[in-house]
DNA sequence: GGAAATGTTTACGTTGACGTCAAGGTTAGC
DNA sequence: GCTAACCTTGACGTCAACGTAAACATTTCC
């Protein structure tokens, strides 16, 4: 009864069954189990997953290595709360968790002039559209 | 006094030498006059330009060849203005301009779910940020 | 239990968007 | 008018992100 097929993760997903391997064999989708035989078993965190780092790969305009360091980032902060009683205190630590914080609060901050640009095009494109539609009414007048 | 040579172009721009010629090469940058010694001499506008297609191509995730397309459809608009007189009336000009309408629709609306894509990806942000700095005041308490 | 569908690895191929020489011609400043 | 700094056109190189084909194993379904 559990886990997805390689080629309904792909359905599920969006993205080719290559693209889900090449992304397990660079490392960013964690290798799932595999069935007796060798066929790989996804969950449906897998899907989620998939689902939204290519969403943030979109958003940011991200490359797939770009996008594993951001990853890993996120991971470490999973790692570090998982770790707490054996590694607290030590500066590294510390390092690390700023590190995090100040590299997510440049995200948003990109973030933000992302959105302005969008406004940009927005507004060109809505110049266009109105022009566009302009120049169909008086073509209606003239025909009629 | 006048034209700006490629290398003012490209400092302007943010884009490389190699870029600009190439955007000319594939036919997305209009062809500058030239010196007596074949020079490219640009004027304000080609920079504008480039600048302009450069945040729509980062913007929408374009292609150069998306890119081009929608530059052509803009001329459309510019170009049947231009010839107002001696084409008015045909059924072409109709379809075409209703060609542009839609696609610019539809550009406007893929704008509205990118806008959506960028809030999911900064409120994930948001949330890492949080816990980060979670952390870190827990750390701060510990050491004091 | 045998065929058809789907899975696996390996490895070479492709495409877009430029980078990077090389071999020269042009311009600006002194 | 000469040199350094910039320009020109080829043309081959590169790199990411997969596509695709081959050769074989595994599942599923009747």
């Amino acid at each position: 009864m559990n886990g997805l097929k390689i080629d309904e993760v792909a359905k599920q997903s969006g993205l080719t069954k290559r693209t889900i391997r090449y992304y397990e064999q660079i490392g960013l989708l964690s290798s799932p189990p595999r069935s007796e035989g060798g066929i790989r078993l996804y969950s449906k965190e897998h899907v989620e997953f998939l689902k939204k780092i290519t969403n943030a790969k979109e958003v940011m305009g991200f490359s797939l290595s770009e996008l594993q360091e951001f990853i890993t980032l996120s991971d470490t902060l999973e790692a570090q709360r998982h770790d707490y009683r054996q590694f607290k205190g030590t500066n590294q630590q510390k390092e690390k968790l700023e590190k995090v914080y100040m590299t997510v609060e440049e995200q948003l901050k990109l973030l933000e002039q992302k959105k302005k640009n969008i406004i940009k095009v927005e507004e060109d494109l809505m110049n266009l559209r109105d022009r566009a539609k302009a120049a169909l009414i008086r073509f209606e007048q003239e025909n009629s």
